[in-house]
DNA sequence: AATGAATGAGCCTTCATTCAT
DNA sequence: CATGAATGAAGGCTCATTCAT
């Protein structure tokens, strides 16, 4: 397991971070101390600041690292995809609300910031875009009806993640028929 | 400003409440000081301890005494109302918004708690039972389709909560138009 | 029950000092606050400012005013009192003895202050004198053997006190006894 | 000064506990602040806690580990001792009020707590066997009087101690000759 | 005479952060 | 790289004391 220097170093900071995201998490970020954070990571909370400037910085490394920003970008639906929208849409969501889930804690984290942190509002802006960029794109096609596009998309997301939050998650099918009954 | 004893204890409470609920909700209960509430209600610290007995009292007192589930429950259509659906859904959902205005400080509060605070569980189901009923009651009636009205309800609750909360509220109206295109 | 005002308030003033030795000798003087004497006597903290300057002055109240110098002083065996002298030291330490049961707040009082308090010097002083002084006597009436009667007079004022004070009581016919075995 | 860690450790907490012990007999406990301990170490408040759960854990720490009963129990007279009764008798109680010498500090301690702490019973007794023992053999072998060895033991350390604790020392040789004049 | 609202100082304790080792 | 001793700045809370009513 002979590690080199700078592997080790990268593998040490990794581990801060999820003992800091588990921790976080679990307690808020008002409510952990970075002694719980190096407890939780097994080492001494000196270690802690050769990695990171302050535990300030710990969230926002947290946040703009393992936000889900990037992966939720990567989501999208294939142009020209010649499935019917309904079930586009469908898997659209659900891959959105597998994101949630894969990233509980960092929803957390977001929802318990004083102040909505910023990159809350890139992501959902992100989403809005995602969201609603193919329904735009499926009414044009003549597929779907015309519709407010900017409202459906907010309405979807919203529904999704809210649901997803408060551990009541939503089913999505039954979502996208009550939006788009009948079509696509 | 002829006051009596007992007129200014109560008016001091609820000032302090008043000034406890702006700085939770600014700086979060964690990150706000008993010295700021009391900066911010103009006193010294130490007072506040006549009228509660600890910070977190005053979260409890403030949850309890200031939530608006009562004026939620007061919410509801008329039965029989004569107006179309929409228009009655339309008012009901802008009411409820309205709702999460006057206690935009209390939104952030239930938010910004951990998970831990049960209040939050009690308004969301209460939302969906009012929500929910009202469609049923018109479905059942025959002037709306037949649709998942659970569903129908959790999605129009969310969507409203949700984009207040973010500050940017949805069209409330545009938001029933999707849903019920041309009907009610 | 008319009781003039001055009546009341001298009846007022002991009833304060009384509830203040109950909760001194009970908690102890910092261990005390304002606020536990002012409802053991059935008034609030601002009363008690109307009679003493602090709660510092109630102490020192409580040590002249109700020490037991005075009654310390009263004490003393008859001039040429026909008794033997073993029978009349033995008394006098009874009486001395009675009067640290009597005051066993008081006592407290005394020995939990940080530095000792002023008093207790001239309490222990005055003892010496008394019991000194008649054993002097005695021993110039040839009724005793000369012996030193200052370390006798220490002695057994301190044997006195210091048992009755750690709850275990001595034996005064024995401690005299065994100071003036088969004298006076 | 080179100390390693470790002994740096240990030394820190003696320095702290021998803070605490001079603060704490000369101020009393509820007197003393932690930061009066504090800045008699030189260091911050903080620090205490990294050695001690609580001021309170500092005076039991105290309590336990400078209490003088073992080195009270290391007292005792040779048995068999050739030499004279009133000999050995004035240099153990010499010893003995040296101890109370070497721990003044602890005895203010022991004398400003309201009653509750145990250990002064266990010195007391500790005290009395230890004289009482010493007696009652002489006795038995003849060389002192019989007498009530039991309140003679008590007497003595009474007075040894009590007068100690006063600032104002008795002369051993006198209190051993008032009560065992022209024996041993 | 008596109350109790209000203050100000200070207490015990916690914790993010630094730094010598 | 890693530790843990040490600091400094609060933070929540208590309490003796004052004063308008």
């Amino acid at each position: 397991m002979a590690r080199t220097r700078s592997e080790q170093a990268v593998w040490r900071r990794e581990q801060l971070l999820n003992a800091a995201l588990t921790v976080f998490a679990d307690k808020g970020v008002d409510g952990a101390t970075v002694k719980d954070v190096a407890q939780a990571a097994g080492v001494t909370p000196g270690l802690l600041y050769r990695y990171f400037d302050s535990k300030e910085a710990m969230v926002e490394t947290l946040l703009s690292e393992r936000g889900f920003l990037p992966r939720l970008r990567e989501l999208r639906a294939e142009p020209n995809d010649p499935r019917p929208a309904t079930e586009v849409l469908t898997e659209l969501l659900e891959s959105f609300d597998r994101l949630l889930v894969d990233h509980a804690e960092l929803m957390a984290l977001f929802f318990s910031a004083g102040q909505a942190r910023a990159p809350l509002a890139a992501l959902v802006s992100e989403g809005h875009r995602l969201i609603g960029g193919f329904l735009a794109e499926r009414v044009d096609a003549g597929e779907l009806r015309a519709h407010d596009t900017a409202t459906a998309a907010r309405t979807l997301f919203a529904t999704v993640a809210v649901n997803r939050r408060l551990g009541t998650p939503i089913d999505i099918a039954a979502l996208v028929g009550l939006l788009f009954p009948g079509e696509g």
